[in-house]
DNA sequence: AGCACGCCGACT
DNA sequence: GTCGGCGTGCTC
């Protein structure tokens, strides 16, 4: 007799733990690992499909206690047995559930109209809703009522989780509520939307030898070995494209598949159009705007064998190719790759898994490489190739750094440098176009009070809400939960009527640009211009037609997008990414000001940038102007190897967050205590203490930095606090998030 | 998620 | 006493 461990597929966490039910005998020669099957589950056999991780030939418990499986679902989604171990490694590398980590990996094909949301809405008029609602709210125990109905009172409908999240009631009594009519629990659609086609014409591009030698090398080790990963090197504009591209040709030759990651920024349709030129209608892209169901065919036509090649973000990694013979990861140190979700992965980390279970090999392509990337490409762990130059032998551009505090000395106030504006003059007339770069849209205006400092702050979380200007007035947004308000005339502090903006944003700027140069046009690009569909391209195609003179923008502007017209690019405040607490902020500031330097003079024109800093001295800023990788490298591994930073040592944040701030706190507290006194020797413990952001829409957050040499430990350390956190009935709805190498802090 | 069980206040 | 709300725990 056969048995099947079971993840019963539902999307909630506490069940995620294997069941084990028989194998009938006459299903025992289809049902394999990766198969999904439907079983019969809790009181009353309720039919559920789930996904059969592991074939046993003991039962685990009881045999009298073990149901048997029903049938094959009727999809019958059978996945790789290699997906089912890549999501163990997930799970165990990153600290998930099973059931969160089988989620992000498998596809899972949603009803056929689409994703549905529930929602619910009062079906009694208002004067019965207020009569029940006194009635609920007077007797003892029917708290549970008055409050959702409270909350549907002043909303006609609401959706169905933010409802439960924001009472806190349970499901009890939504049910109980619809049983009496009161309520309806009704259920929207969400629609899908299709993508173009393009047209297929062949195009045969000639290699340089550097490109001619990284690709034949990479190749040549491709044919020996098996599961290598291999660094491209080279900056923008030296064509690692093609490489990839000869590459491919290859491995398609071999007859196996490519998955082809890019980050979602520059997913553009320039860069998907190159690859169906080349290769044709094997090429397929996902991205975040197709359904759960249209990434479901499209997984459907790779394992099918219609689709070889698919392009994508981080999820394109999760293609079910059965014969996966190489995966690209282009922009490889971008922190689009990093999840923002649990399980929180690193696609470059997952990759080289993946293609470690398939046999398959791993090309990494950056300009600037990650350290930790660099680091291990220099151990020998990655093939390192280079590719210096660009490839149609243009010089780089030249660059000046402005002391900003030299500027403020000589009287100048402004948020362009004397030079800058010089330059943008002489652009302006020679009718050559400028690109503006402001990192960190956190950083724009906010709104203080000059008489009592305060600036107003979001009433749910710890940040400062920042002005937009609409046309139906200016109001204050949150950017973290949405909170938004009017624009207040008088402090809300101390009443003072002087209130104003500072800081400095991309509206600013082109405020500042309107004052200055009149009949200059601008464009401006950035979170709240690219809100809608299509923004994006028009905003970047429309300044590519020459339309405007002048782009002003966020990181966005600065990722690989071509503009042969520009000759200057100006960073406004190089320093502002400098200082996040986080041991990252050089190596980030390093890239973007890299990334951003690389915009100038890709025509033919010699192109200048100007670089606007009160850190003149600064390594990276130094490091980046030269546009001298090595030498940011060396300083920073110098820098990371001191205090054991990855890739010296692996780091892992403990995140904590609760409802209740002394909660929280407490939690904190004792986790923190609690790992001190395993007195593991080597692992270091930083914090506790609240995050950057300590609270975001009313959630209190709190967060624990733990540094070990070996990562193997903190895995460990991190499994121990999981059982822990069992163990105690109080921390039973405790929200804990563990990120191993963070990118970014908390 | 959905169902049963059991506690406890409300109501007759 | 019974009825019903509502939290809790379990599901191979």
């Amino acid at each position: 007799m056969l048995f099947a461990n079971v993840i019963v597929d539902i999307s909630l966490e506490k069940l995620d733990k294997t069941f084990q039910y028989i194998i009938p005998e006459t299903m025992e020669s289809i049902v394999k690992v990766g198969c999904r099957v439907l079983i019969p589950f809790g009181k009353g056999d309720r039919q559920m499909s789930g996904y059969v991780i592991e074939i046993a030939d003991k039962p685990c418990m009881d045999l009298t206690k073990l149901k048997e499986i029903k049938g094959m679902s009727e999809k019958s989604v059978m996945i790789e047995s290699q997906l089912i171990s890549l999501a163990w490694f997930i799970k165990e590398t990153y600290g998930s559930t099973m059931n969160k980590a089988l989620k992000t990996v498998i596809p899972i094909k949603q009803s056929v109209k689409g994703k549905e949301k529930k929602y619910l809405r009062l079906i009694v008029t208002d004067e019965e809703a207020h009569s029940l609602y006194e009635k609920y709210h007077h007797r003892m125990n029917t708290k549970g009522r008055a409050i959702l109905l409270y909350e549907l009172m002043n909303g006609k409908s609401m959706e169905y989780e933010i409802a439960r999240q924001k009472t806190g009631v349970s499901d009890q009594v939504i049910r109980s509520l619809e049983k009496q009519n009161i309520i309806e629990i009704g259920r929207s659609t969400v629609y899908r939307n299709p993508v173009g086609d393009f047209g297929k014409e062949t195009e045969k591009i000639r290699l340089n030898d550097e490109q001619q030698k990284a690709a034949d090398n990479i190749i040549e080790d491709l044919d020996r070995g098996k599961g290598s990963t291999h660094l491209v090197f080279g900056v923008t504009g030296s064509g690692k494209t093609e490489v990839y591209m000869e590459v491919i040709e290859h491995v398609l030759a071999a007859g196996k598949d490519i998955i082809v990651l890019i980050p979602e920024i520059s997913l553009t349709f320039q860069t998907i159009k190159r690859f169906y030129r080349r290769f044709g209608d094997i090429v397929s892209i996902i991205n975040s705007k197709l359904s759960q169901g249209e990434k479901y065919d499209q997984f459907e036509r790779a394992k099918n064998g219609e689709v070889k090649i698919m392009i994508g973000p981080r999820s394109a990694l999760f293609t079910p190719f059965q014969n996966l013979g190489l995966i690209i990861i282009d922009e490889e140190h971008e922190g689009a790759y990093k999840s923002d979700m649990v399980p929180k992965y690193h696609a470059r980390e997952v990759a080289i898994e993946r293609a470690r279970l398939a046999g398959a090999n791993v090309i990494l392509g950056s300009a600037t490489p990650a350290v930790s990337t660099y680091y291990k490409a220099l151990k020998g762990e990655y093939q390192l190739h280079q590719l210096p130059g660009r490839a149609n032998q243009r010089s780089l551009p030249h660059v000046d750094i402005v002391d900003m505090r030299e500027e403020l000395e000589s009287g100048n106030r402004d948020i362009f440098s004397n030079r800058l504006k010089k330059l943008m003059e002489d652009r302006l007339a020679k009718n050559e176009q400028i690109m503006l770069f402001m990192n960190r849209r956190g950083y724009s205006s906010f709104v203080s009070c000059r008489k009592c400092g305060e600036a107003i702050k979001c009433p749910h979380c710890d940040v400062s809400l920042t002005l937009h200007k609409k046309r139906a007035g200016d109001r204050l947004v949150c950017h973290y939960c949405g909170y938004s308000i009017e624009m207040p005339k008088f402090c809300p502090k101390c009443e003072s009527k002087y209130i104003g903006r500072f800081g400095m944003g991309t509206e600013q700027i082109e405020e500042k640009i309107s004052q200055l140069f009149p009949e200059a046009k601008t464009l401006r690009m950035d979170f709240d211009t690219t809100r809608a569909k299509g923004d994006y391209e028009r905003i970047l195609s429309s300044f590519c037609n020459r339309e405007a003179d002048i782009l002003v923008g966020t990181q966005m502007i600065v990722k690989g997008h071509d503009f042969s017209g520009v000759t200057l690019v100006g960073i406004i405040a190089a320093d502002l990414s400098l200082f996040g607490a986080d041991y990252m902020a050089g190596e980030r500031t390093f890239q973007l000001l890299t990334q951003a330097a690389g915009r100038a003079g890709r025509g033919d024109k010699e192109g200048t940038v100007v670089i606007q800093t009160y850190n003149p001295d600064h390594v990276c800023i130094k490091t980046a102007a030269s546009q001298n990788y090595e030498a940011f490298y060396n300083n920073e591994i110098g820098y990371r190897m001191l205090m054991s930073y990855p890739p010296a040592g692996g780091m892992m944040a403990i995140l904590i967050s609760d409802k209740n701030e002394d909660f929280a706190g407490r939690v904190t507290n004792d986790l923190a205590v609690r790992i001190e006194k395993t007195n593991i020797e080597g692992l270091h413990l930083v914090g506790p203490t609240k995050a950057a952001v300590s609270k975001i829409n009313d959630i209190y957050r709190n967060v624990i930095y733990l540094k070990h040499v070996d990562e193997k430990i903190l895995i460990k350390v991190k499994n121990a606090i999981v059982k822990y956190i069992e163990m105690v009935p109080e921390y039973k709805d405790l929200s804990i998030q563990f990120d191993f190498n963070p990118m970014w802090s908390y």
